[in-house]
DNA sequence: AAGATCGTCAACCGCGGCTCC
DNA sequence: AGGAGCCGCGGTTGACGATCT
């Protein structure tokens, strides 16, 4: 007989708290080549000094490709009621009714905007203010305005990402099932952004109030909104990060440059502590090759899709150096890099496995 | 302006249950 | 059959931003 339970990890030699988006973006690559059979063994396999676990929980509730993030909408929330009625703190049940929906994130909304509504009307307490308390509740969406345009005018695009994805993971590895539905929505994508590509400037870069409801199921409104958080909303990854740095101006890159450097896939620590340490990167991200794409009137094929799937690899790159610069501005008015680059990962072979290139423009 | 309090949510923890050997 | 290993679930925590005093 085992004394208690044995430590899932040895908790002195993983790493715990926060991911940086260096983290993520190995973990992405890694999930992408090789999927995640053994939790357990993926962290040393890709290289992280995380627990199994932390992995798939970052996996389930952040970085997977069909989880939807935002507000909850009217319908959704009355689903989770419902379901709690019969189905209690079965939260996983729960998510499982709603799709893209984590069982963590119904969780947090219960246990945060739901019970205390409930509760209050229940005991016919009157709330200090409904219609607060309604606007609190898309008040996480309020804190992070992309995801409420995103939210009401990505739904079509997430449905439709989570449909390619299921229909190609049906038939293919999960690795390329994720890359072709990546890139079969990000054409549909550009297509429809460069149907609304007239004049963007017009629009605010972020929302000045929640008057886009969380039940606002048209999209017409949130489609001219604000393209980078279509580009967000398309690529999740980039939303959430988005919503971290709504503020942060987008710098366009200028020309592509045809500096290359490899970048192995593989857990090549030189390379991903070189990732941790770069400084200096300009701000620019997957939008930034989408709206040249959207310009680009010969775009069309020539778009491969395993350079659509890299598009949120770039992001979480950039991210990553963004994230590092923010650390070393701290430190040094001086950045270590004075003149980083834009990267563009091209895959080196058949689907981008193995090694990608990174394109600098400098 | 500054400290206190509140709200949110990502992440951690420990346990139950399933599967494999 | 039962022990070991792993995954997934639900409860809880803690960091951080927003709001209040």
């Amino acid at each position: 007989m085992r004394k208690g339970r044995a430590p899932c990890c040895d908790k002195d030699k993983v790493k715990r708290g926060p991911w940086s988006p260096a983290e993520d973006l190995r973990l992405i690559t890694f999930i992408q080549k090789h999927g995640h059979s053994n939790w357990r063994a993926l962290p040393k396999q890709a290289g992280l000094l995380r627990c199994g676990k932390s992995c798939r929980l970052r996996w389930i509730n952040y970085l997977r490709p069909d989880v939807k993030r935002g507000n909850f909408t009217k319908e959704e929330e009355e689903t989770i009621i419902r379901l709690h009625e019969t189905l209690g703190n079965k939260w996983s049940k729960i998510a499982s009714h709603l799709e893209g929906r984590t069982d963590n994130e119904i969780k947090n909304v219960w246990n945060t905007h739901l019970k205390k509504r409930l509760a209050s009307k229940k005991g016919n307490i009157p709330q200090k203010d409904e219609s607060k308390e309604s606007s609190m509740t898309s008040s996480s969406s309020c804190s992070s305005i992309t995801f409420v345009s995103s939210s009401s005018g990505k739904r079509n695009l997430e449905v439709e990402l989570e449909q390619q994805w299921d229909e190609r993971s049906m038939t293919k590895n999960p690795t390329e099932a994720f890359a072709i539905a990546v890139s079969d929505v990000a054409q549909g994508f550009k297509t429809e952004l460069s149907n609304h590509s007239s004049s963007p400037s017009e629009e605010p870069k972020e929302l000045s109030s929640c008057s886009i409801s969380s039940n606002n199921t048209n999209s017409s409104q949130a489609d001219v909104s604000n393209q980078d958080d279509q580009a967000g909303s398309l690529f999740n990854f980039k939303g959430f990060y988005d919503a971290k740095n709504t503020s942060e101006e987008v710098n366009k890159p200028d020309q592509i440059s045809d500096t290359v450097f490899d970048i192995p896939l593989e857990s090549d620590l030189d390379f991903w502590n070189m990732l941790d340490s770069l400084g200096s990167f300009q701000s620019d991200g997957i939008q930034s090759h989408e709206v040249e794409g959207t310009q680009s009137s010969n775009f069309g094929e020539e778009y491969s899709k395993e350079a659509e799937n890299n598009n949120w690899l770039l992001y979480l790159e950039n991210e990553t150096k963004n994230e590092n610069q923010k650390k070393l501005s701290k430190d040094a008015a001086e950045p270590l890099v004075p003149e980083m680059y834009d990267m563009v990962l091209e895959p080196e072979d058949e689907m981008g496995m193995g090694h990608y290139h990174i394109w600098s423009s400098s």
